[in-house]
DNA sequence: TAACTGATATGACAAATGTCATAAGAATAA
DNA sequence: TTATTCTTATGACATTTGTCATATCAGTTA
């Protein structure tokens, strides 16, 4: 028997998922959570076979949730299940070292058979996420101008900016000058529209 | 029994859905999409007594797919199924005289229930997206302040707007002007930013 | 009716934004 | 080693943006 956590904060889903996966006759939904942190405790008090978790949750995301449990060095198998095929996603979860990163955008069954495969020791990234990752248009944006950028799409002014990263105000504008030429526009908010497309920032 | 059609563009959620309604005895799903043009021609072939649709999909919207088989007179329950708890949503939905409006962010009991009482005639909205939608700040720009917002969001410039919309070069700054002050901003981004935590846009 | 609000407009002004040329040091790649 | 890229910076310039005062006309509300 296979005990199973879930943390999922969309209800809906979280408690469809967990009827599913109790229909299979080898796993025991033994606990689940809409939220990070009572994932986190309850994880690390029930010890699970696998967890579930979503990314996007309220105090703790799913991907923190696992890094913690890889640092508690609790023997668990972690499926990372969200909607963003995001590569900074990706790669944290990767990083965490998950067992399976699985998309939304996948049937039930999909699950089951994933939960199935990494309880043999097998390592499953979504097929899809992998591709759409490598044909994501990327990023050509330098780190420090993507630093900038993050700080004007929070509607900051040039000079805001140049204060909280220590860079003259001419240079802001350089950058932001450089940003719109990369991006082909001719406004902040033409960038914005253009990275949050692209998924360069959230 | 009670024959159902379920239209959801994630697919974990969409089989999840159905094998769960498919656990209770006296509901039969019938057909299932992942958008919203296949929605409405199977329910229109299949007549199924009840539709679950999500609202963002593909092709057209599940409040769209509402409306179309209103239009057409089809007798038909539809409960419309959502993340959002928006007002412009909600109202469409009313209008389109669903029988049913649910977040998903009520578990699947919610739901199972709320198929039962929308077939002996009742009519569900969820209550958690009224006290929202009540609670929300409301709005305080004029329609016209509104659809210059929607024109500088997607980054005109105020020359562009103006023509875009018919009216003088200092009448949209006029406008800017005037939605800045009632975000209490003093710039479009910001104000941007402020409007979208609001839901006064998408 | 009087007061208010909304839509529209102009003119003037200050500040912010975007563009360019140019430059220099550091790091990296060829 | 040379070429390229990245980070940083300045100065100058044109354009855009945001603010204010002011005004007219049409509705709506008190």
């Amino acid at each position: 028997m296979t005990t199973i956590y879930i943390a999922e904060d969309q209800e809906m889903l979280n408690s469809a998922l967990s009827a599913i996966l109790e229909l299979e006759n080898d796993f025991n939904i033994v606990g689940n959570a809409t939220d990070g942190k009572s994932a986190l405790s309850q994880t690390t008090a029930l010890k699970p076979d696998v967890a579930i978790l979503d990314i996007e949750m309220p105090y703790l995301s799913g991907l923190e949730v696992a890094q913690q449990l890889r640092i508690l060095k609790q023997d668990i198998k972690i499926v990372i299940l969200t909607t963003f095929a995001r590569k900074k996603y990706f790669e944290a979860a990767v990083n965490a070292q998950v067992d399976a990163y699985l998309l939304k955008d996948s049937p039930t069954d999909k699950l089951v058979e994933t939960i199935n495969k990494i309880l043999d020791g097998q390592t499953i990234y979504d097929s899809n996420l992998v591709s759409s990752i490598l044909t994501a248009s990327k990023n050509p944006l330098t780190p420090q101008e993507l630093k900038i950028m993050k700080e004007f799409s929070q509607g900051k002014t040039t000079q805001e900016i140049a204060e909280s990263v220590f860079l003259s105000n001419g240079t802001v504008r350089n950058y932001i000058s450089s940003i719109l030429s990369k991006t082909g526009t001719h406004s902040r908010i033409e960038a914005l529209n253009i990275a949050k497309k692209n998924n360069w920032i959230d």
